[in-house]
DNA sequence: TTTTAAAGGTTGACACTATCAACTATATTG
DNA sequence: CAATATAGTTGATAGTGTCAACCTTTAAAA
């Protein structure tokens, strides 16, 4: 079938992506569910880092992430620390585990990302950054 | 945060797109399931149509696609037609009633698609989807 | 200063998405 | 003709996702 819209791209992309990574996270056999290594980049790389930042960010329900933090809290991979700030809330880090399979799991995604972005121009790329950019703020402005 | 991956940022977008979409599927009150709707839409498009087909194109086990159609035939949205070349297999159409749902929702989705793609020039989504596709071929490959 | 409203995070509940395995009937291959 | 593969179905289970209600804390309003 050709002529496929933006909005089915996007999604089959997703799929094909989503598929791709399982398969890999299946291989390295942490016991993490795909969420919660999106949630420990997130964590990695942003300080200090709330479940309200990761939710705002993802853009979903607090619910779903305050479960992905237990999981995570659980498997000794993140730890709470209090926010001097605000009583209710906390700032998550990673501990040393945690750094360490991140920092395993970031080349492997990264080497995935590499591969999916093979023979694509970076100029090509960056006008692919620009667009998604715009349908996200579109997208945004639309809720 | 800045600088996000083309790994993160089909996600975000996927994900956008999805809630926008299911906003207004609920909005419609219709019974169907956001799957539905894309089934709807490629048995539309293309023809004959079979389980197979559908997953295939979306890269979608068997048991999954079966399920959703079930749904869509137990509402009269669809129904199975024999496929004279293979006693096993079926091909899929719409109803009236299904067709005329169809239509319907893909106006609202074109809509949603026009919104979401607004200030973008064309010669910018060529890009994309030239981009997407090389994309998709090299996850493609990665299986 | 007190009252009211909102917010950060948690828990219960439930729906949607998704895959694997095993199965039956049919088609294909050797 | 026998063996193997396939189209679709069903059972089982896991992952994703949201809504509502709640508690404690913070912020805003009176």
């Amino acid at each position: 079938m050709t002529d496929i819209s933006a909005i089915e791209t996007i999604r089959l992309l997703a799929h094909a992506v989503k598929k791709r990574l399982a398969l890999q996270l299946e291989v390295e056999a942490l016991g993490l569910v795909p969420m919660q290594v999106r949630l420990m980049k997130i964590i990695h790389r942003r300080s200090p880092c709330t479940a309200l930042d990761i939710a705002s960010f993802m853009q979903r329900d607090k619910a779903q992430i305050t479960r992905l933090i237990s999981g995570l809290l659980e498997q000794g991979l993140i730890e709470k620390h209090p926010n001097p700030k605000d009583k209710r809330s906390h700032f998550l880090l990673l501990t040393p585990e945690g750094d360490r399979i991140q920092e395993s799991l970031s080349k492997l995604i990264g080497q995935a990302e590499q591969s999916m972005l093979e023979g694509i121009a970076k100029k090509d790329m960056q006008s692919f950054f620009t667009v998604t950019q715009k349908m996200l703020k579109n997208l945004e402005k639309d809720q």
